[in-house]
DNA sequence: CGGCTTGGCTTACTAAGTAATCCTAGGGAT
DNA sequence: ATCCCTAGGATTACTTAGTAAGCCAAGCCG
């Protein structure tokens, strides 16, 4: 019998299905089960074979981040700006979330990629097609972008995310003996449980503020 | 003879000194250079003996984060709010500069430590004791600071940081044949080339803009 | 004075990144 | 059709890193 290529011919692994296994296996198990070992058996191939498709393992690192950059919504030329950077920045928080070890290491990429260059590019087209002037373009986005990358550091950082968990967590480091040592955060803590807390509530305050002031202030 | 003990006798090597000496070699030589052996041998002892120390490596990551933490001025009781919280964003961007590792670490630690809490609650009761509500400060302070951590990383992944070194390297990424691609970006460039450009620019305007607007906004 | 504790040392195992080298099937060019 | 080249994958093995297990000396206490 003519041997059928069994069951999957394996699709011929390029480059880019490299990067999509990565961030699928950095998802699912976070950035240290990253291996190259562990991601050659995720593509059903060995650890070296990958090497034929990218030359180290920062390679990848930086490969990820730029797949990331490549799924924030990036705005349509002339929509409204506000509209337009609230959106983006919502879809950059919900993007950077999902996929929480991206943060870590946009610091740490060795090159700007196209993707990433496009997504600023994009995101200064829309403003001065605002009437931004370049300098206030270049001021609202790194601002917008600082608060955004901010936001996503202290809710990942944070143990907790809503008022439901925080009980049992901030129980075990605040009660936990030298509760009169941090009197504001206690009084923080037991405000949280009373009313209704989330990250997502400081996010919507931060960006409508940002906003507001930006459109007082930057739009000369 | 009665063998003098040589040179030093070496103090006795507290966990203390274990964190101060890796947050030393990381700044000196990357986080990525700060392995066990080499931390050992910054302390003159074997890299086993650290562990009679700390736990394990984790450990002495979350600790480093601890010590940086602590480095950052937090403000006195009385102090005028905003002065205290500007000198405060200064103080933090400052410090997470010099240890440019440390903004990767932000997100990873899996307990926040003493200092931390010590940091948080210094600030939130400066912003209390000046008439913030509990929820204006909560929306003050994590605004104020992830401002700071954003901003801190957009500095450190950022190729460049004044319009001196930008000419080279904004070259050879932009002039690299694909410049049509980003016109916006060019602009920029461009534009940075005749004035003088800074991140500290960036950093003022939106400290500036996030205290004027909580003023505006925050303190009923 | 003898055992215990404290802090450092030695050895050795496992996991990870990757260099070097080999193997094989498919695809042209002759 | 044949031959050879090359692209893409496999094998092997070396190095570095984290760390488990157990050894040993020095001081301290009873």
């Amino acid at each position: 019998m003519t041997p059928v290529k069994d069951s999957s011919p394996r699709p011929p692994l390029t480059r880019e299905r490299v990067f999509q296994a990565a961030v699928e296996l950095a998802d699912r198990d976070g950035l240290g089960a990253l291996t190259m070992r562990r991601l050659g058996a995720e593509l059903g191939v060995e650890a070296m074979s990958l090497y034929k498709h990218v030359t180290n393992k920062e390679e990848i690192l930086d490969g990820i981040v730029e797949v990331v950059i490549g799924e924030i919504e990036t705005p349509r030329e002339g929509a409204d700006w506000k509209e337009a950077m609230r959106l983006r920045a919502m879809s950059a928080r919900e993007v950077l979330s999902r996929h929480s070890w991206a943060i870590g290491r946009l610091e740490a990429r060795g090159s700007t990629g196209p993707v990433a260059l496009r997504y600023v590019d994009s995101i200064l087209g829309n403003l001065r097609s605002a009437g931004f002037s370049i300098e206030n373009a270049v001021h609202a986005f790194w601002l917008l972008d600082s608060f955004v990358y901010g936001q996503v550091i202290q809710e990942t950082s944070l143990p907790i995310s809503s008022s439901k968990e925080m009980t049992e967590s901030a129980r075990s480091t605040l009660e936990q003996g030298a509760a009169d040592d941090y009197p504001h955060l206690v009084e923080i803590g037991q405000h949280a449980l009373k009313s209704e807390y989330s990250v997502d509530k400081e996010f919507e305050f931060g960006l409508d503020l940002i906003l507001e002031a930006l459109d007082q202030n930057a739009m000369s």
